[in-house]
DNA sequence: ATTATCTATAGATCTATAGATAATGC
DNA sequence: ATTATCTATAGATCTATAGATAATGC
């Protein structure tokens, strides 16, 4: 039995939250990612956070450094699949460009829109921007750079006639849909997740260019 | 001669800024601007904008209630130029759908874009939920159904056979990389804006399902 | 002994207000 | 007299640290 009373160390102060099962330091990320992504980063206070996830304010400095680790590891765990998956998908050199690349986006889409909390709406957040958050942004150049790898493998780069500036003017509109799909789907949150993800599949391999 | 020391009021103390001659309404708006889509708006403090704009942080009371007022004022000026456009393109009844949605593509491009700071970042903003800019989703809400009604009455629609809710996904796509558009023009501002506009609004219409 | 939590708080902000001040305008 | 600004500050946070405490583990 793994119920309360069975942890190690002093016991949580009464009525904050029942017991979620989950390790500590996954419920102070869950409540900061839900925080962040709705009220914003810098709106958010460490005692919302902690609070949010059953514990007192300072308790969080046990798991953290302070409120920049967290952001910086939801965004890199949130890229981090996106990544394996460009990957994975990169090395599928028989498959047809086209169809890789869809399959890129959908899950892309899927992995940003998933879940309980939007997710992908941290990469929106301005204050990414700051230094801390180099790797991610490192992680998100690697990924934009799959897809325009495998865009301009297919038949649609080909009819642009190797002109690299016009090649990066779509994949930066591809991947900038792609990104922006959280907003779309915050603005409707209630349809059906898979219909969604192949919907914006689709309309990337348009705006690629690519007819089938 | 408008120069220094011909206006009324205590002058600033010195060491701020040079007196750029705009008012200072302006110069404040300015500043909140810059600071709002650059470090996010929870992030940026009201001291922050004032020494930007070149005044005290006191002074800044003189002209707004307070800090969610400058961001009311930026959104709702940032949306209603698109809003007159939407209602004039609308009312030409004569010219082909496709080309009005184009049009109307375009000038938002330009208008989310343009300009020295990336206004269209502030639609991103995670705090534009809260009451105060109730007014400001509204005129937004016009804004997409704008987009609706002419997606609706192109020969795309039409192959949709009346499907409310197909209609209803393609517009939130076309409209969703209109507003994401900021991504990515901020990842390559260097880029001539003419050009990037018109292919936003191109790739617009290829999601759309319109081929011309 | 080790651990996870708590309480308490120092020190640094941040927002908004009160009231003084230094210009112009009449 | 009116105006735009300033200085000063009250009161409310907010972050991060110090150190106590209440469990388990050995």
């Amino acid at each position: 039995m793994n119920g309360p009373g069975r942890r190690v160390g002093r016991p949580r102060a009464d009525r904050l939250r029942p017991d979620s099962g989950r390790p500590p330091r996954d419920e102070i990320l869950c409540a900061a990612a839900e925080l962040f992504t709705v009220r914003g980063y810098g709106s958010t206070t460490t005692r919302a956070v902690a609070e949010r996830a059953g514990l007192r304010q300072a308790t969080m400095y046990h798991y953290f450094t302070g409120k920049e680790q967290l952001l910086v590891e939801l965004l890199e765990s949130t890229v981090a699949p996106s990544l394996r998956a460009a990957r994975r998908i990169l090395a599928e050199a028989e498959r047809p460009a086209e169809d890789r690349l869809w399959e890129l986006c959908r899950a892309d889409v899927l992995q940003l829109c998933g879940g309980p909390y939007n997710l992908g709406a941290l990469y929106l957040l301005p204050e990414v921007r700051g230094e801390r958050f180099l790797r991610f942004r490192r992680m998100r150049g690697e990924l934009k750079d799959s897809y325009r790898a495998l865009l301009g493998a297919t038949g649609a780069a080909a009819e642009l006639g190797g002109d690299a500036q016009a090649l990066a003017l779509r994949n930066d509109l591809v991947f900038g849909l792609i990104e922006g799909v959280i907003l779309i789907h915050r603005s409707n949150p209630h349809r059906p997740l898979e219909t969604f993800a192949e919907a914006t599949a689709d309309a990337a391999l348009r705006i690629a260019g690519i007819r089938r």
